[in-house]
DNA sequence: GTCTATACTCTGATAGAC
DNA sequence: GTCTATCAGAGTATAGAC
C-alpha cells in the first residue's frame, strides 16, 4: 500500500531488465514518440495487454528505464575507480567508464540522456532528478581531485564537469562500432585534452 | 519543372523565415514529434491548410529548416573569422560563434543538431549530408591550422574537431540564460582547455 | 498473469469553396 | 493564397474473457 504513482508494480528483477533493456533498444534506434508499446511488447515477446500488465503507461516504463540506468551509470563507475589508489588515475578510469556505458552495450544510458525531453510535468522533474543524483557523484570525486591538488587551482570544477561529461556524451550520436575510432582511441584522446589542461604537474 | 520531390514550393525569403523560426521554437521546446502543424500554424497566425500550401508535409519543413539552419551556422562561422589573421584568435572566434549559435537566439541550430532522428530514409540522407559540410567547414579550417604549425603535430584533427563541437554541442543540453555561467564563460573555459592541450607553445 | 478485441483520442493530410 | 470541414490512420489505454 502506499505504492506510488505511475510506478510499475513490482514484478521479478530479471523479467524488469529484460523488458526494459528491449525498450531500451527500441528508443534509441527509433526515439521515444516514434516507438509504439506494441513494438516493445514484441521485442519481448508478449502482447501489449501484458506489457500493460507491468507498466500502467508507455511514460512509466520510460521513467523505470531511467531509474535502471541511473543506477547502472552509478555502480558502473563506481566499481571503475574502488581499489584504485592514485586519484589521478581514478579519473582516467572514470572517464572510460563513462564512455563505455554511452558507446558499449547498453542502451539505457543513452535513453537516460537522450530521450528525457521525452517527458512532461513531474515525472520529468523526476527523472532531472536522477541525473543530477549522476552528476553529484562526478562532482563529489572531482573536489575530492581538487582537495587533493591533483587538478590545477583555477579550474572551475563544475564546469570542468559539464564540458567534460558533455564531450563523451556527445560521442554516443557518431561513434559506431568498427567505425574509424575505437572507444579506446576516444578515451585516450579527452583524457590527454584534460590532462594537459586541468592536472597539475607532478610528473605526468 | 523539375522541382525536388519534399521541397517547398518558392516564397517569399521572408515568410520562409518566420516560418521557420516559429516552428524552430516549437520543435526545440517541445521536440518534432509532440509538436502539431496546428501549433506551428497558431504561432505563425496561420490555419494548417495555410501552412500545408508552403509545405506538402511536416517533415519536408523540417528538412527545410535544417537546410536554412545549415546556412545560418555557416555564415555565422564564416563571418567570426574573416579579417582575423592570427590563426589562433580565428580559431577562438569560431568556437565561441558555434557556441553562441546554441545558446542564443537562433533555435534552428540546435534542431538542425538534435532533431535528426525525427528524419527517415532519403530526408534523413540528405540532413547527414549537411551537416557533414558544415563539420568540412571547420575539418578544413583545422587543417589550415596544422599546416601553418598552430596545432600540436601529434593531435589528430578528426577527433579534436569532434569532441570540441560535442563538448560545445552538450551545452545546448543545460545552459539556460541568467544561469550560473553566460556564454562567454563557457567559451573561455573551452578554449583555455584547448589552448593547453593541442596548441604549440610559442608566445601564449 | 496473459490474451483478444475495442474504445477513444489525436493528428497529419486532403478536398474544395472562396 | 487562405479558409472550413473532414478523412483516414495510428496508437495508447482499457475492458473483460480465460
Amino acid at each position: 500500500m502506499g505504492r506510488k504513482k505511475n510506478q510499475a508494480t513490482p514484478v521479478a528483477e530479471a523479467d524488469r531488465a529484460l523488458v526494459l533493456a528491449a525498450a531500451a533498444r527500441l528508443f534509441r534506434q527509433q526515439g521515444f514518440d516514434r516507438t509504439t508499446v506494441k513494438e516493445i511488447a514484441e521485442a519481448c515477446d508478449m502482447l501489449p495487454g501484458s506489457l500493460h500488465y507491468r507498466y500502467p503507461s508507455k511514460e512509466s516504463l520510460l521513467v523505470d528505464l531511467m531509474r535502471l540506468a541511473l543506477e547502472q551509470a552509478s555502480n558502473s563507475v563506481s566499481l571503475a575507480i574502488t581499489g584504485v589508489s592514485d586519484p589521478v588515475e581514478q579519473l582516467r578510469r572514470a572517464l572510460n567508464a563513462h564512455l563505455e556505458l554511452l558507446v558499449g552495450g547498453s542502451d539505457m544510458v543513452y535513453v537516460l540522456l537522450f530521450e528525457w525531453r521525452s517527458l512532461r510535468g513531474e515525472a520529468r522533474q523526476e527523472m532531472i532528478g536522477l541525473r543530477d543524483r549522476y552528476e553529484v557523484l562526478w562532482a563529489t570525486m572531482l573536489q575530492s581531485l581538487a582537495a587533493q591538488g591533483v587538478v590545477r587551482a583555477d579550474v572551475d570544477l563544475s564546469l570542468l564537469r559539464l564540458i567534460g561529461l558533455g564531450a563523451l556524451n556527445w560521442v554516443a550520436t557518431w561513434f559506431h562500432e568498427g567505425g574509424r575510432y575505437s572507444a579506446e582511441d576516444i578515451g585516450n584522446f579527452v583524457w590527454h585534452l584534460i590532462r594537459d589542461a586541468v592536472i597539475s604537474r607532478t610528473d605526468q
